[in-house]
DNA sequence: TAAAAATTCAATCGTTTGATTGAATTTGCG
DNA sequence: CGCAAATTCAATCAAACGATTGAATTTTTA
């Protein structure tokens, strides 16, 4: 890829993930990024393509960055062979890195950028659907599901896996408001490790109600 | 008010809580509200005016439905008298109350222009925060704060306040994702009172726990 | 009813938008 | 080198944007 289309594409994403697609335009992308307006259409076809390249970057980030960890593929396939307690660790363990991920810097952009398709689906919203959100949700309902017996699709585990899934990603999607009622400019990776710790602690004690009511 | 000037408030609530500030024109505006673009400037003088009206009107609507429930101020006044006990039964309640406000039809605009500025503050944002989320979060951290004992402007206090309300509010939020998992067009009184039951029984277990630490 | 105020309107302003043109420049390759 | 492809550029386009003008109309008031 040329100097000028990852600039372009770089630039993009982060104003794209800050403002959104009508809060960007292309003469500001492409000042920022250091190149003439016309190179979006060259590179991208315009601005709308321009965006749907972004978000293809970002799920092909995304996928990148879970090779090692957050594979939720992997971790679907290995659920039939775990039993409850191993089921748990695993979820606590993915849960885990799912804050990690969202309290790191580097992640900032991908994460405002997931909040936003989220939020406000665009076209091409389907690319992370497909290769990251439903994986995400299988696997979560899959595994709660066996954790508490209940069957997959009931509301009921549903609204578990939801209620457990908004626990750990408020972390990095508050993160904002977090640092200002705390009045830090940044997490320490002590706070990090607290909130971790309080996940694993009250995802844990709602799980075991579950079990025990078995 | 004017019913031309009423119905260019209640149209650019809706798109505006659709699409945002720079996704909606005013001419969009004011054609679907029945009148001429001019009107905009005339009661609003001009379209940051608009949302600005938008953002305050909502803010009063909030206020005036809040004024039989979800008065956070009074809750906030009745806190010091009330033991521990009444403590919890009272921001259950109030997590009722909330799930009910984040699944009624009629609150559907309010809640997206809410989770807009939470997400993507505009200029006019503290219309918000000062009239209703700086007396809901005071009110939630001083009472878990007296449930679990905990400082509260401790980490620990805020993250867990922050759990907390992530698991209410997470209905709210993702109506139409849950509506799509569970292959719905609208929630049954039944699927409501199940998050409420849902909600009521994980927060109460974790407060508990927190009680019995001490 | 007549004057005044409030409201609505069509027409148009200057700006910004995304996109395009066609030429200039750089780069890769024989 | 010399040619062709790839890239970059300034200049410009039509469309959409928010805003304004000034007249027409309706409503209010005395």
């Amino acid at each position: 890829m040329t100097g000028s289309k990852k600039k372009l594409l770089q630039t993009a994403f982060e104003l794209f993930a800050l403002r959104g697609l009508d809060g960007v335009s292309t003469r500001e992308i492409s000042q920022k990024a250091g190149c003439n307006i016309q190179a979006i259409s060259y590179y991208f076809g315009g601005k709308d393509g321009l965006y749907e390249a972004v978000l293809s970057y970002v799920a092909d980030f995304m996928k990148e960055e879970s090779k090692a960890y957050l594979n939720f593929e992997d971790y679907s396939k290995a659920l039939p062979s775990l039993d409850k307690a191993q089921s748990v660790k695993l979820l606590l363990r993915v849960f885990d890195d799912l804050i990690d991920f969202g309290f790191a810097k580097k992640n900032m952009y991908v994460g405002l950028m997931l909040t936003r398709e989220e939020f406000a689906p665009s076209p091409y919203n389907n690319r992370f659907v497909d290769k990251l959100k439903s994986p995400m949700q299988d696997f979560i309902t899959g595994c709660v599901a066996k954790i508490t017996g209940l069957p997959e699709k009931e509301p009921e585990n549903i609204f578990l896996c939801h209620m457990l899934l908004s626990q750990v990603l408020c972390f990095g999607r508050g993160k904002n408001i977090l640092l200002k009622i705390l009045n830090m400019k940044d997490f320490t990776p002590q706070s990090i490790n607290l909130a971790k710790q309080m996940v694993r602690k009250n995802i844990s004690l709602i799980l075991k109600e579950y079990i025990k009511e078995q």
